[in-house]
RNA sequence: GGCCCCUUGGUCAAGCGGUUAAGACAUCGCCCUUUCACGGCGGUAACAGCGGUUCGAAUCCGCUAGGGGUCACCA
């Protein structure tokens, strides 16, 4: 595979969500894999909704994600600026080239008139599009009105009967037919430029060479193509993703659950998790192999394997592989990561105060066990806090054996030193035999005592968090 | 409604004219185990339908159905 030029374009209207996240990592990967260019810049043309907080937010999660770029905002480059509201000049010179070539024209209708013609060609046949009303005024016409006020839009004029082959790797050639389109706005009666426009004009002036997107955008290709041919550039490459949906098959937003980059942050997934899943969704390797790093996936990724059916986003899978990238992170790595989620919590003091020893025993005695970071917040309870006893705990504590056998067990347990919670481990092991007990009925109990619930983290490692002063309260606490 | 895209198990998906139709998640069962997890083993489960083309179709073509996108002075 050659080196693309590609690039993320988001606009800032809104948190960074899946599905814009998915085309940006898609883009990332072919630029690392084919040791090509990765462009970052900012649509905000629509300067109602765009929000320089949104932008913030979008370049912070793409940072989360793992995700760099050679050339865009932030880190600048030879063709900036890279927000388009500061390259309005750029897109004027060649809106006055086609205004002068009569390959556009000014249009001085009303949205009111626009929204009507709208509703009629709707109910009518179906095929909307815009009339050419303004199309043939004339040039005197055109300049008393913009000297009596009138604010007009441009149009292109889009030439009729003529067939536009958009080529893209995933959808493969897909035929479009100018008799469809009717003429388009490229300037808005405000002087700012379409979006249409200016995607154009900054992917030919970056030098983009693959335009890859949502699929949402494969209807608007054809024009953007006619902008291509009518200022004489060559057409890039393109590559239509699929979109990603929700449960029920439909687009996925905001009433399927967390859609936005920084909730999956602040719900505990780990960014390399969240970039595995999303390459996953739409694109497939090679091998067996899904656990993947970022470098694996770089070095695997390839536009030809997107898949061109939308995929459903299935939690259930992120949960899956979360847990493995938890499970592949070396303790400190882990013990650093999952402290912000402790301090943001209940636990915020006691997480301050407590050693770096214990610390690590909580880490290690967790580390396996959880979905999500987000997930100590529940798990770290049982070691730093006391809880009543729940019925089954109760039930069993209330059996006579039971508290003779916990009698024995603190006692034998008063004198017994330990580091590791393997010590502590064959420690119960040895008391189950000298008693000649069965496991269950020892560990069960002492669970209970310990803990108030039946299950958890292994006990060794409980123990070994309280010590043995603690351990024994607990023991003579739950037996009164 | 016009135009465009899509259709393999519940979900992600491999497959690119000849396969017992991979694998993963989820689910179910068994094993490991003090418990819950983890891990291991195994099971259930799919080519939307109909017509072609072909010696042979999940794979190629057409139609039908279903789903989705888009038709903005939003991106």
């Amino acid at each position: 595979m050659e080196k693309v030029t590609v690039r993320f374009a988001p606009s800032p209207t809104g948190p960074l969500h899946i599905g814009g996240a998915r085309s940006a990592l898609f883009n990332y990967l072919e630029a690392r894999h084919t040791g090509g260019r990765f462009i970052v810049r900012i649509e905000d043309t629509d300067l109602e909704r765009s929000k320089r907080e949104f932008e913030d937010e979008i370049i912070q999660s793409l940072k989360w994600l793992g995700l760099d770029w050679d050339e865009g905002i932030v880190v600048g480059g030879e063709n900036g600026p890279y927000r388009q509201t500061e390259r309005l000049e750029i897109y004027q010179q060649y809106v006055r080239k086609l205004l002068e070539e009569d390959q556009a024209y000014y249009c001085f209708c009303t949205e009111e008139e626009l929204e009507k013609e709208r509703e009629q060609q709707m109910a009518a046949d179906g095929l909307v599009r815009y009339s050419g009303k303004c199309s043939h005024l004339s040039r005197e016409e055109v300049q008393k009105r913009i000297a009596a006020g009138e604010k007009p839009a441009v149009r292109l004029r889009v030439p009729p009967g003529k067939q536009l082959e958009v080529h893209d790797y995933v959808r493969g050639d897909v035929r479009f037919d100018t008799d469809t389109m009717g003429d388009f706005i490229i300037v808005k009666n405000d002087g700012i430029p379409v979006y249409n426009f200016a995607v154009v004009l900054d992917d030919v002036l970056m030098g983009v060479t693959l335009v890859m997107r949502a699929e949402e955008h494969l209807s608007n290709t054809p024009r953007q193509l006619l902008i291509y041919q009518a200022l004489g550039f060559p057409t890039p490459a393109f590559a239509h993703v699929s979109l990603i949906l929700g449960s029920d098959h439909q687009k996925m937003s905001k009433r399927h659950g967390a859609t936005s980059v920084m909730a999956y942050r602040e719900m505990g997934y780990l960014p390399e998790a969240v970039f595995n899943f999303l390459a996953l969704l739409g694109w497939s390797p090679e091998g067996e192999q899904e656990i993947m790093t970022q470098e694996e996936i770089i070095a695997q990724f390839d536009v030809n394997r997107v898949s061109k059916s939308p995929a459903v986003f299935d939690l259930n899978k992120l949960n899956y592989i979360n847990q493995q990238h938890i499970k592949r992170l070396s303790l400190e790595e882990f013990k650093r990561r999952m402290r912000p989620y402790l301090e943001n919590s209940e636990f915020s003091e006691d997480i301050k105060t407590l050693s770096e020893e214990k610390y690590s025993v909580l880490a290690q005695a967790l580390k396996d066990r959880l979905v999500c970071l987000a997930d100590v917040k529940d798990q770290a309870r049982v070691f730093l806090r006391r809880q009543e006893p729940e019925k089954e705990a109760q039930e069993l504590l209330a059996i006579p054996e039971n508290q003779a056998m916990l009698k024995t067990f603190a006692e034998e347990f008063s004198a017994f030193d330990f580091q590791e919670a393997a010590e502590i481990k064959s420690f119960i092991k040895k008391f189950i035999k000298n008693h000649q007990l069965n496991a269950k009925n020892v560990y069960m109990p002492l669970r209970s005592a310990l803990t108030g619930v039946t299950h958890g983290p292994d006990l060794p490692w409980l123990i070994l968090f309280w010590d043995k002063q603690e351990t024994l309260d607990r023991i003579w606490t739950a037996l009164e």
